[in-house]
DNA sequence: CGCCATATTGAACGCAGTTCAAACCATCGC
DNA sequence: GCGATGGTTTGAACTGCGTTCAATATGGCG
């Protein structure tokens, strides 16, 4: 009976994350309720912070999941980029994380809801997964440009990054300064062409 | 004494608006709160609720307030425009917008803070303002790119300006996606610089 | 089995937005 | 002026939420 204890803990912690995607999937961050998660997982409304010093800190984790996920999915697509030419990986990056951003409307919209006002520890995983991604820009960028330095193959890669990021944020916000839904493909593909023929 | 009632209650609107503003400029838009907007203006706090619907249409009409002002600042910045090179126009703009980004942090963000979920009306004012603004992008890329359609035009107004708010709202946001505020100056030259040479 | 440490429970607390009935006060007809 | 009228102001009370905590239950272990 090694470790009951820890079994029961780990069960209630893995539904109480499933039951927050969920509910965050279906209508947004912001109508998350402790009770509800504590219906959901089948638990007491004060057994969340046994296991969960607040809210935030379940919903840190979380977003972690979705983002791990993202992380997944983009790799995925990307595995057997290098066969394609350089302009067609970024292209084929964006659409994929478009992808994700609609198929996943709450959830993705939850990872950037707030500021990171405080530069609190990045974790090791987070910062791994960041750096897959931007070498999925990277690499073909560098192939496009190959006199780059690296701080400048840096500061260009983030720069495509929020640029695509503004085109499909402000497009599943539904803002009118952004572009529509059927326009976005068509959008990414006004970007990548605009950065991969300087 | 021609509407004494009508005087008072425009000058409780305006005080409550003011002191939103002030709150939201000074701690963040999430730590609004009614019984302090009611300390601030003089007021009982039910009194907010004869002047506003409730929190979130006050918050609205505050919202306005920064809206209105980006667009004079934007304006009259553009105001001369013409005389420089279109590339040199859009520069402007997008400078002009960082440097009220960054000097009204938490208004501007607030700006974005959530999603038009439905799309109820939009004021005229608003549809005018966001007109100018992406007529201060229209006009010097028609001048760039001549033989575009109204359509394309359009488009890729919105997507130029989707990708500069993207790189701005990053920056201001600290991500580490985005790129770092001393390089955000940089980051626009180079988006404004790959839509200019296609 | 019996004891300890930990987990679980849900009632209770504090805080925040909102409501409402009573007190207040412009306004208007006289 | 003056009293009636109806919108305005008031702040205590209501509701819903995250969070806490003392009491209870339960796994772990000699």
């Amino acid at each position: 009976m090694a470790g009951k204890r820890e079994e029961k803990r780990a069960a209630l912690r893995e539904r109480l994350l499933t039951s927050a995607l969920n509910r965050i999937q279906e209508n947004g961050i912001a109508s998350l309720r402790a009770r509800d998660l504590a219906t959901d997982a089948g638990c007491a409304l004060g057994a969340i912070y046994n296991i969960f010093a607040d809210l935030d800190e379940l919903v840190f984790y979380a977003k972690a999941e979705v983002f791990r996920t993202m992380d997944a999915q983009l790799d995925e697509v990307m595995a057997d980029a290098h066969t394609v030419p350089p302009k067609d990986q970024m292209l084929k990056l964006s659409h994929a994380y478009h992808h994700f951003a609609t198929k996943n409307h709450h959830t993705w919209t939850a990872l950037f809801a707030s500021d990171l006002a405080e530069p609190e520890e990045i974790p090791d995983w987070y910062r791994n997964a960041l750096h897959r991604l931007m070498g999925h820009i990277s690499k073909p960028l560098a192939q496009l440009q190959p006199d780059l330095d690296a701080i400048g193959l840096n500061l260009r890669t983030r720069t495509i990054f929020s640029a695509i990021h503004g085109v499909i944020l402000l497009s599943v916000q539904k803002r009118p300064s952004g572009v529509a839904d059927a326009e976005v493909s068509d959008a990414i593909e006004i970007v990548i062409s605009a950065f991969s023929s300087v």
